[in-house]
DNA sequence: GTGACAAATAAGTCTGACTTTTTCTTCTCG
DNA sequence: CGAGAAGAAAAAGTCAGACTTATTTGTCAC
């Protein structure tokens, strides 16, 4: 899924890149491009690209005289799927998971309603096809095979909206669902009534019908936000 | 506002990474890192860390015995503020403030919902102060200053939701309503049914009022979609 | 205390040599 | 003539060392 340890620098970022996020260093901490590269016992040039990299993530600051010094977490590219994946590894998955599920219960119901406005005759086909795929598998634990077609069908919504800040969240749903199905909720069989709305959903798309769709949406992300216990009292 | 030039690397990014973002480099283009050291004339080891950079935002691949490829749209981290700002400093920057202010118009209602049940009494206080500038600079050509003010009340918005996601696009959304007004429509005082929106907006927040702050949020997002004619026939 | 000057420090930069991976070419053998 | 193996070539990757520069800190005179 993702490009683990694309040569000496990569496997620094693997295995630096988390620790910032976990706040093994705590914001302001300093730390030198010398003795990094020493601990990690690479080259200082191969230090210097991956310091560069968490730069660009706004994850660290360096400056002369001073240091590779940690910025606080307000300051992180938090939609860098990089940090994403990183965070999600760490201590506070379930905290990330969280934010993530309220970013989709505001993007995806309007992802949808646009879908059904724009969404071409085989993106269309590709919806209902994955839907019929959820349902087949909806049922005997085959929470697997569920999850393929739940991340295709979420995706497919994404890029039918026809906005490419939509369809770039494609990866950060995937990971949010597949989150989901390994490690914390969902250890039976999918609600039977969130596959129906699945299934409702591709029929507004392909019907054109946005208010129906972002309506449908709605409550399938209410749904995803109930699972984790984010609810209005 | 931004970072310009940190360093040689910097440099070179600032010129490359626009370059790459306008389609100067259609995806599929080779380009070689020492060539590119050469034209920029800066050493290997600092074309090297741009490329690095470059990479991370998944706008190029690098590949042994290949070279440094540029990689399709479609795989870039448009979340990335940097580029986004190099986007919007290019030629479709119409087509960016667009698919921006969708973005907007599914974020921003949501946060507004939350930023009523979450927000403190300092936040509120902020907001109102917020509207109040908005109110005063909003006739008689005085533009800068109303901007200033609808920044600050968006901003503190996105923070008051709690939800960092949401908070961190408040840049975004800097960078998205200060192009509006500095490039592309409005040329007059703003509208005043917009002022007397995020009057309401201020206190239906600090009234704790959810759906309602939701509710004007939508209109207010609509109203900048309109602007963009950006609309459902 | 304040301002200027000097020293220390760590990042920044450059260069050159070497390694490794991947691709292309070519040669051989069935 | 085609397939597969051996070899060559190309470009990124890695490393080590010397040097530069900005920034901070400390000191001294005023």
């Amino acid at each position: 899924m993702s490009t683990p340890g694309r040569g000496l620098h990569g496997r620094v970022l693997d295995s630096l890149g988390p620790a910032i996020t976990a706040g093994a260093y705590p914001p302001g901490s300093v730390l030198r491009t010398d003795e990094l590269a020493q601990h990690f016992e690479v080259s200082r040039s191969v230090m210097r690209e991956a310091v560069r990299v968490l730069e660009s993530m706004h994850l660290v600051e360096s400056r002369r005289r001073v240091g590779v010094t940690v910025r606080p977490e307000s300051e992180w590219n938090v939609y860098d799927p990089q940090v994403i994946r990183w965070r999600l590894a760490g201590a506070d998955r379930p905290r990330q998971l969280r934010s993530l599920t309220v970013l989709r219960s505001a993007i995806e119901p309007v992802a949808a309603g646009l879908a059904a406005r724009h969404a071409t005759a085989e993106q269309c086909a590709e919806l209902t096809e994955c839907a019929l795929g959820m349902v087949a598998h909806s049922r005997g634990h085959q929470l697997a095979g569920y999850l393929v077609h739940d991340v295709a069908f979420h995706r497919v919504i994404l890029d039918a909206s026809g906005n490419e800040m939509f369809a770039r969240l494609g990866d950060v749903v995937a990971e949010v669902l597949s989150g989901r199905t390994h490690h914390d909720v969902m250890f039976e069989d999918p609600d039977p009534a969130a596959v129906t709305l699945h299934v409702q959903l591709a029929e507004a798309v392909r019907e054109g019908d946005p208010v129906r769709a972002e309506q449908l949406t709605r409550e399938i992300t209410v749904g995803a936000l109930q699972e984790l216990d984010i609810l209005a009292p």
